[in-house]
RNA sequence: GGGCCGCUAGCUCAAUGGUAGAGCAAUGGCCUUUUAAGCCAUUGGUUGUGGGUUCGAGCCCCACGCGGCUCACCA
């Protein structure tokens, strides 16, 4: 174009801003001769993987007696031009493709490439018969060629991309396209989702919704969010659990229910947490939790077929057998055993769990004692000095123990089903027939996660009643995570609940597992950063 | 919240307390078979922010911001 002799004053072409002008300019030059930098209405009948599924096979030979066009569209994730003649790469839904931009093949779209209107990021449309190139590589040949959308911003750096973590969850959008395998994380989470669909609804399952907005949070031990209806004006909670609503469904004839969902707890955020994280949670009439070890392991098993071919997952470098039967540990026999080598305690005459539990319960004040003298133990308990005066349940401190002494211990290259939980740290399951200090409970642990959590479900009311008074009783006493009284929840039950087990998964974690992920946030599309410090002013 | 580490050009990274650099990207030029194309040239910086020490700070000290790992809490 007949730009002015004398270079305009800035002669800055590589800061952001400047390169942002650019591209500006270059879409505006765009309009002058009529084509659309935003444009829409163009047909791409076809995807990168058509022409790769139908021509990848193809000799040279094969494809120059093809005359199928196609029409494919994506970024432009590499450019290289040499003069007369230019290769792109589009990246679209379906993966990538080079296009061979020959000048005499594409006719005046080739100013395109002359003028450097086209740049690394835009989103180009490209119509043309496949072909080899003369390194084999199967391409489109280009006979048209647009952009039809026109990148304002440069991409980051093509070789290493986004290495910057922080940069990557900020700008997911440009992650997605440019780090490798980010992608592929989230198809494989969306197919891992769809995958728990077909099994639950393949054994007569229903998916349903339930609130997220609570005017009590309760169905789990956790903090909520505080949040407010105006026209209400009312004070409500987002969930923590979506447990308390599903059992309700049950009451209502839903004998198999389950809800795939968003769940908010206000907690910390570490490479296995974040603020809002979603759940499956899937109750089953007529089941026990023995029935749902047995649902858990035909899930995971054909999870891990399903998304890597394979009954072996590695995760972190461990292998980990996804192979049913998984080995299950006791929680009390696991704490006991640990404290009568520990403390020398004679092991019980019953090696079951009732055995070790009336063991834990004779040396009570001895395993406080030695929970107290573990500096995080102590902080764990949340125990103030005065606190320390008046112990908390058996229950509490046997759980506490298990965490610091039976976790560690778990095959990390196994799933692994913990079981024997006592009473006072489930508020909702039912009491064990055989003895009523333990509960019908099981929580699967893979790769130092616990990744579910399932029970035969309480569903007697008054006992449910009782339990929520402790519960609040808890509270009075400073436990800011302990559950509140939910009286609609006691009258649904008063109506009925059949014979009910009930499981909730960790979803984000268990993609973490089967994506080989180190950080939830890897598997997360947004995950939760402060805001970015405003750079004008403080 | 505690501890450790990081923050330098659009991106990826260098730089004994002594003139802030490279590669990629960008801009101009050459090039009809490239694969992170190549060659020549050019441009690009309030070194996260604010203080302090110093003749002199990207570097040392303090505070703060954001992030990562870790401990704690939870799933």
């Amino acid at each position: 174009m007949s730009s002015s002799p004398q270079s305009p004053p800035s002669t800055n072409t590589s800061s952001e801003e400047a390169q942002v002008l650019l591209r500006r300019e270059k879409a505006q030059a765009l309009r002058e001769r009529g084509l659309a930098p935003f444009g829409n209405g163009l047909a791409v009948p076809d995807t990168t993987g058509d022409v790769r599924r139908a021509h990848g096979s193809q000799s040279p030979e094969e494809l120059a007696a093809e005359t199928r066009t196609y029409a494919i569209a994506g970024r432009v994730i590499e450019l290289r031009r040499m003069g007369k003649l230019a290769f792109l790469r589009l990246y679209d839904r379906d993966g990538d493709l080079q296009v061979m931009v020959r000048k005499d093949a594409v006719g005046p779209a080739f100013d395109l490439i002359v003028e450097s209107l086209l740049d690394r990021g835009d989103i180009v449309r490209a119509a043309g018969r496949p072909i080899r190139t003369k390194t084999g590589e199967l391409s489109l040949e280009a006979t048209e060629l647009s952009v039809l959308t026109k990148a304002l911003r440069p991409l980051p750096e093509k070789w290493h991309g986004l290495a910057d973590v922080e940069l990557r969850y900020r700008r997911r959008y440009v992650d997605l396209f440019t780090t490798p395998g980010v992608r592929d994380v989230f198809l494989k989470r969306a197919r891992m989702i769809r995958a728990i669909r077909g099994f639950l609804d393949g054994r007569g399952y229903v998916e349903v919704e339930t609130p997220t907005l609570h005017e009590q949070a309760g169905g789990a031990a956790a903090r909520p969010f505080s949040t407010h209806h105006n026209a209400l004006d009312l004070d409500l909670n987002l969930r923590i659990a979506t447990e308390l609503h599903l059992k309700r469904l049950v009451v209502g004839g839903l004998e198999r229910v389950y809800e795939i969902g968003r769940i908010f707890r206000n907690e910390g955020i570490d490479r296995r947490h974040n603020p809002e994280f979603t759940s499956i949670e899937l109750y089953q009439a007529h089941a026990t939790y023995l029935d749902l070890m047995e649902l858990t392991e035909a899930l995971f098993k054909a999870l891990a077929l399903y998304v890597t071919d394979q009954t072996t997952v590695t995760y972190q470098g461990t292998a980990i057998d996804f192979l049913p039967p998984y080995p299950r540990v006791s929680m009390v026999g696991a704490v006991g055993q640990h404290y009568a080598e520990a403390l020398g305690f004679a092991p019980p005459a019953r090696d079951d769990a009732s055995g070790w539990l009336d063991l834990l319960a004779a040396h009570r004040d001895e395993i406080h004692r030695d929970l107290l003298t573990q500096a995080g133990a102590k902080k764990e308990m949340g125990l103030t000095e005065a606190e320390a005066m008046n112990p908390r349940s058996l229950g509490e401190l046997i759980a506490v123990a298990f965490e610091l002494y039976g976790e560690p211990q778990l095959d990390p290259t196994r799933p692994t089903f913990v079981v024997d939980f006592p009473l006072e740290v489930s508020p909702l399951a039912r009491k064990r027939d055989a003895d009523e200090r333990l509960v019908d409970r099981f929580e699967l642990y893979v790769a130092g996660m616990e990744l579910a959590n399932a029970f035969s479900e309480l569903n007697d009311p008054d006992d449910q009643r009782a339990r929520f008074r402790a519960q609040v009783e808890a509270a009075k006493k400073g436990d800011e995570e302990a559950m509140p009284y939910d009286e609609d929840f006691i009258r649904a039950l008063e109506h009925g609940m059949p014979p009910t087990a009930g499981e909730g998964i960790g979803i984000d974690r268990l993609c973490m597992v089967f994506t080989d992920a180190a950080s939830i946030r890897d598997v997360i599309l947004f995950p939760l950063l402060r805001p970015e410090e405003k750079t004008s002013g403080g």
